[in-house]
DNA sequence: ATAGTAAGTGAAAACCCTTTTCAGTTAGAT
DNA sequence: ATCTAACTGAAAAGGGTTTTCACTTACTAT
């Protein structure tokens, strides 16, 4: 289940942050986007409700929302990065290498190659990282 | 084991590019490295022994190694690439969180989850980002 | 309600890394 | 030795992100 604006700005104002106009206007965004979206994307989209909007302050609104665990942050090769919102269940990123998409995926199962990498190295693991690159069905076409 | 700069030099030629002292002095560099190397640290090492080389040069050359697949390039989250000598095994890294030591695995086993993947998205997958994180036997027996 | 204050805002500038432009230089073919 | 396309370095441009700073505002304490 997805996590609503409202559970989002009590989480902020419990914390001590401010509930701004501009921050309830970013995190509404967020909470109905589908897709994840860049910084500009989403500065965009909170624009057409809030046009006076600073691309600062969306910047500064999804770094916080980021720390404090709300949203999650996926890296684009060299590009622009791209957030959503938390999701409940673990899951890993698909990545289109042309157009940016970013499809999800869940059920990694690593927990045998983890088991065999902390008996082979003597590491505990606490973690993974795990990202696919390709091209998405949508670039296969047009090339 | 690992290319040598004879080598990568005759590839260049054989391509129909010009073996120039900047080139020859960036391949040394790669060649000499065990690290993953920032443009700009690769830079620095290069000016050593090559004072009026340019950045741009040092990009330029990377990016054409890594076209002809001799180097690989590794995208480090928002900061800077890397590249290092392509490796003759595809291998993954496994990461101390405490104290930061870099440990190598390889077998990562994903063809099974590639496919399924590629299968369920309509991605054609074409590499893969994958790295653990956790304790190094030091830091836990230090803790 | 009101005033006070620290937190938050937007615009512009600064930053970093990377790419492009352009005039001058050079490796390698003839 | 000559020629020419490929290559070079400096500077500028570019894109995304962060910092700075004067102004504004949400919340707290009267």
């Amino acid at each position: 289940m997805r996590p609503s604006a409202r559970k989002i700005a009590s989480v902020l104002t419990q914390k001590g942050y401010k509930l701004t106009a501009q921050r309830r206007a970013v995190i509404d965004v967020v909470v109905n986007s589908r897709q994840h979206l860049s910084p500009a994307a989403l500065y965009e989209r909170v624009r057409r409700t809030h046009p006076a909007i600073g691309l600062v302050t969306v910047y500064r609104t999804l770094e916080m929302l980021y720390e404090l665990g709300l949203i999650c942050r996926v890296h684009r090769g060299g590009k622009s990065r791209s957030y959503t919102l938390a999701p409940s269940v673990h899951h890993h990123h698909l990545v289109c290498a042309q157009c940016g998409t970013v499809a999800d995926f869940t059920r990694c199962d690593l927990e045998v190659l983890q088991q065999r990498i902390s008996r082979e190295t003597g590491f505990k693991i606490e973690g993974h990282l795990l990202q696919f690159l390709g091209h998405c069905r949508d670039c296969q076409t047009r090339a």
